[in-house]
DNA sequence: AGAAATTATATGACTTGTCACGAATTATTT
DNA sequence: AAATAATTCGTGACAAGTCATATAATTTCT
């Protein structure tokens, strides 16, 4: 780390050092790692994915719900359901019938081994949202919330609303 | 939507208005929102993918350097980089060498192809970061950025030190 | 100097997520 | 009632990440 090798060390912990306060370029990262903490707790509680965590936890709170209930309440696209929910009713974790009043619905329930399987893993996960409130007082949470609403209102705005505007502002 | 179907919808919504609270499951979806704006944005910059376009756009502010620094900058992965950089050098907009000095060390530098590609998609990009600070101010990003910092520390935690402690906080 | 540890990169295997499109079903308009 | 529109779901194709492991080169330790 002392050869003077050929690249600007100082211009790189200086661009480094700005990036910091790019919110583009540290969502993904914060994003990443709490994926990646997720995974690892999912591990010790036995072995879940982060979508079927999330899916048996929501089947267990409300009940049975369809496919596009579960893609709404966690905020994903309905194809990652789609695609994961056969193997998780291969698992036994879930049942899932055709919806009698609308054909077009799945509805998907919570099964035996779902449940078990959740039991396994919520006391590891309940654990985690407890760590984050001894970090976060309710007020933090609710203001990062705040934070979080207003980039996601950003974030959809139609593109053509911000190119066609000749002023920013 | 008033048919009644086999399922507890007012649970649904209650469930979906608790989890607007739960930082775990907003993280995933502000960062998807984010990336797909990001995509469109770079569509209409002349196609690049994200990870060209921070690369492009770190080379063209600070320079040559190695695939590590390009890493650390992004806050990503290094695999990333190692899969993406040899077709950007197949595309002409960066150059690859061996470092003299250190072996082990890729230099990558950008190429004409590169600035090319860096010049088209910089204005659209600089536009975006434009509105953005027209819903933020100095201030609240500052605010933000300190909680993002704030949870990626939380996250950066070994999942021992959670699951040792027989009482949180 | 030689052994052991560290670091940089490449690569395989995987997860989470997107978008676009098609088929089936239901709802709305005319 | 027929035509049109909207909604649900499945699926293909892809992007952006991760982790683990291997290899080569450099540093550090003894």
């Amino acid at each position: 780390m002392s050869k003077p090798t050929e690249r600007d060390i100082a211009g790189i912990r200086a661009r480094q050092a700005r990036e910091d306060y790019n919110l583009f370029s540290r969502l993904p990262a914060v994003y990443a790692a709490s994926r990646s903490q997720g995974q690892k707790f999912l591990q010790k509680g036995g072995g879940l994915s982060i979508v079927e965590w999330r899916t048996l936890w929501d089947l267990h709170e409300v009940g049975p719900m369809t496919i596009r209930d579960l893609a709404t309440i966690q905020r994903a696209d309905h194809s990652l359901l789609s695609r994961a929910l056969p193997e998780m009713r291969r698992k036994g974790f879930v049942t899932m019938r055709r919806d009698v009043q609308d054909g077009r619905q799945t509805i998907v329930e919570i099964a035996e081994a779902g449940r078990a399987a959740y039991e396994r893993a919520a006391p590891v996960m309940a654990r985690r949202r407890a760590a984050l409130h001894g970090v976060f007082s309710e007020e933090e949470i609710a203001a990062f919330v705040g934070y979080l609403d207003r980039m996601e209102e950003f974030l959809r705005i139609p593109i053509e609303e911000f190119l066609k505007e000749d002023t920013v502002e």
